[in-house]
DNA sequence: CCGGCTATGGTG
DNA sequence: ACCATAGCCGGT
């Protein structure tokens, strides 16, 4: 007796397999189920995505039989194939790169002793829960959040979202609602995202620390810093129920679930949960979906992959809804699974959904223990001294504190020593040959080295094009702030008599493994009274002797083409200022300062008053008038090549053979022109993009999956042969 | 004349 | 993606 089985493995976005193949098994397997498959020469992994009552259309001696299945493993569940499903479609991937992309890379190269012995279970010990001595008491908002947050799991499920200041105690309503869920079913999941590796450690001892009475290794990492071994280790965890949490990064969007029933995303708005390579999903997005199919199954239109055509897209039936858009529960189900999105800055598209309705929005806008937001003082560079990277003002105020034996904390995005070396009497300045950029100069090991590719040279003793022996390094980073506040606060003696103690943060300085813990340790313990650092310090951090946080060059953000970029600096620096004061004793002193040739300007008002809702407010009105997220929908098509123009005629012909063909929701869509990057050539590669833009996501989305194989074949015309690759980027966070 | 490189095609 | 095969250069 033969079983048919569609089975989907890993195949990439654009070649001519997009959806599952036929494979024939003696006995029947359920869908979701791990197999080993022959596949040209080779046996790979794949998953069983769908039976079929017969072979179809294909020969059957055209179909081979599965290697085997992976014995012991549950399968994979139906919510899972269906996000996977819809992930592949929404943005415009094959199936099988998705899933297998999804499951842990361990997996695919395992025999089946080495899983065997991998799936023997520890044994499980329970505890009761903790008493409530041990637990912290609640502040009064804190509480009614998390009563607002039950009483909404009894009836609508609507994905809430938890608009919570910087040190408004965030992170116990999530544990709170963690220990709700888990406590009442005894198989219950909780998944948390956050969005860098960086802050699990800390999250994971605090979670690890209040659910200690489920058992060991019930609390699991995810994310890509793991060993492969690790990975596979809480992938199967997760998998069996064994873990009853899972703690990752983006990628944990994907972990197998089966008992799901809470998605913590805790900094919602962070730009990290999109995935910047291969499937270019955004986590939070993928997180709403999921918990809504988590709660009712498979949503009102079937997620099935429909077959398609070689070559061509992959096509689902509900293909038109938008991850986070299909939320909102539309029944009485059996399980429900909540999502709790948190921020202090949410994104304008999950701020603009509290406005609709459509999510439910609990608020804590003031901070725990009596502790107070920082007064943002705005220092108009106008004024000052030509040239002066701190002004006097600020300097004065951070002497100050370091007298007083307090911390500071000064913020600039910028790593190395300065951002371009250049000849004093010619124009030489040390671009990258590879790329179209400057190569930074790092002063630590006198190199200059390029931020987009990596190439490194010595610094030259003279000008290479001249033979000057003048040259000079132009504005400034982090490695050059620290120096010059150095020299600055050089005659500043600390409480004891001791000089300042400066030290910095930055990827440079924290490249070596456990480097950043020290350095961070070091702030902690009080051994450091000036930090400066880039964006790195800005987020999560709990430092409680801060009480003055500066921004020292923001400016360039204001006036950027990338219409999100006002939105990423009013967070940044609203994250920024939440450093400060967070220890209730100092906190009625502590002080954020901005640094600012456009004092006046909206976002800075804002930031001073800390009023997200004025800003997003206006953000909002700005965005609905230009026809911009949250209120129409882009994709970008993206082409690398050797040459420009190369890259630009591809796009330029597959968009001109788009209009012949008349595709559908063409004419709902708008394709701009070819333009080239903003950072054209990276590592010798010629950088384009077209932007695609539609009021309607349908339309977009009908667009995009009837474009691909235009796309597809256009690369195979010989103009384009020298085409390096393409993507398409469906809400894309840059532009 | 073999080896190594790149381009092209197929995988159920 | 991975693998195989075909087609073009260089040492010999």
């Amino acid at each position: 007796m033969s079983h048919w089985l569609q089975i989907v493995v890993a195949t990439p976005a654009h070649s001519a397999i997009a959806g599952p193949l036929t494979y024939r098994s003696a006995a029947p397997l359920s869908a979701g189920t791990l197999v080993r498959v022959p596949f040209g020469r080779r046996e790979v992994l794949g998953v069983v995505w769908d039976t079929l009552a017969d072979c179809g259309e294909m020969p059957e001696e055209n179909i081979r039989d599965i290697a085997g299945a992976l014995e012991g493993l549950g399968p994979l569940s139906s919510t899972w194939r269906q996000l996977v499903a819809f992930t592949a479609g929404y943005y415009q991937r094959s199936l099988g790169e998705v899933a297998l992309a999804a499951l842990p890379p361990q997996l695919r190269d395992l025999t089946a002793v080495q899983l065997a012995r991998r799936l023997k279970r520890p044994s499980s010990a329970t505890g009761s829960a903790p008493d409530t001595t041990e637990l912290i008491a609640l502040s009064a908002q804190q509480a009614s959040a998390i009563a607002q947050f039950d009483a909404e799991t009894m009836e609508k499920q609507r994905p809430a979202l938890l608009f919570g200041a910087t040190g408004s105690g965030k992170t116990e309503v999530y544990l709170r609602a963690a220990a709700r869920v888990l406590a009442q079913d005894p198989a219950a999941q909780v998944l948390v995202m956050v969005p860098e590796i960086n802050l699990t450690p800390q999250l994971q001892a605090r979670f690890e620390a209040r659910f200690a009475h489920l058992g060991a290794d019930r609390v699991v990492p995810m994310h890509s810093g793991l060993t492969p071994p690790q990975r596979l280790k809480g992938w199967l965890a997760a998998h069996s129920g064994l873990a009853r949490l899972v703690l990752g990064t983006r990628m944990a969007v994907f972990a197998s679930m089966p008992n799901l029933r809470l998605i913590v995303v805790d900094e919602e708005h962070d730009p990290s949960y999109k995935q910047q390579e291969g499937a270019r999903y955004s986590a939070r997005d993928l997180a709403v979906y999921r918990a809504r199919l988590e709660t009712n199954g498979p949503p009102r239109l079937p997620l099935r992959v429909l077959r398609c055509p070689p070559g061509g897209p992959l096509r689902l039936r509900s293909g038109e809804a938008s991850p986070a858009a299909l939320a909102g529960g539309d029944g009485s189900p059996a399980a429900t699974c909540r999502v709790l999105l948190g921020s202090a800055t949410p994104s304008l598209e999950s701020w603009q959904a509290t406005l609709t309705g459509r999510y439910q929005r609990l608020d804590m806008d003031e901070r725990i223990g009596a502790g107070q937001l920082p007064t943002v003082r705005r220092v108009d560079m106008n004024h000052q001294p030509r040239h002066c990277v701190i002004a006097p003002p600020l300097l004065a105020a951070i002497a100050e504190r370091v007298a007083r034996g307090e911390q500071s904390m000064i913020f600039l995005n910028r790593r190395g020593y300065a951002p371009v070396l250049a000849c004093l009497d010619c124009d030489w300045k040390s671009d990258c040959p590879h790329c179209s950029a400057y190569r930074v100069f790092h002063k630590i090991d006198r190199t200059l080295r390029c931020h987009h590719c990596g190439f490194t040279e010595r610094v030259p003793r003279a000008c290479p094009s001249c033979g000057n022996v003048d040259i000079a390094p132009i504005g400034r980073g982090t490695e050059r702030l620290e120096e010059h506040l150095a020299e600055l606060l050089a005659h500043v003696r600390r409480p004891d008599g001791e000089p300042v103690r400066i030290a910095r943060i930055d990827a440079d300085s924290t490249r070596l493994k456990g480097a950043l813990e020290s350095q961070l340790a070091r702030v902690h313990a009080g051994e450091v009274d000036v930090l400066v650092g880039t964006q790195m310090i800005a987020k999560g951090h709990d430092f409680r002797h801060i009480t003055l946080v500066a921004a020292v060059n923001t400016d360039s953000a204001l006036f950027s083409s990338d219409f999100r970029a006002p939105e990423r600096l009013f967070s940044l620096l609203m994250q920024a200022a939440g450093r400060a004061g967070r220890d209730a004793r100092h906190s009625a002193a502590s002080e954020m300062w901005v640094q600012t040739m456009h004092p006046d300007h909206p976002l800075f008002e804002a930031l001073k008053r800390h009023d997200y809702p004025a800003f997003a407010t206006r953000e909002l009105a700005e965005r609905q008038a230009a026809g911009l997220a949250p209120f129409g929908f882009s994709a970008l098509i993206r082409a690398d090549a050797r040459t420009q123009e190369v890259a630009q005629g591809f796009l330029n012909a597959a968009a001109q053979a788009a209009g012949q063909q008349q595709l559908p929701g063409h004419d709902h869509v708008t394709t701009y022109p070819a333009v080239p990057m903003t950072i054209q050539r990276v590592a010798d590669v010629e950088r384009a993009q077209m932007l695609v833009e539609s009021p309607s996501r349908k339309a977009l989305q009908g667009f995009l999956a009837a474009w691909q194989p235009v796309l597809f074949e256009t690369r195979r015309q010989a103009d384009f042969k020298s085409l390096v690759r393409w993507a398409i980027d469906v809400d894309p966070i840059a532009i």
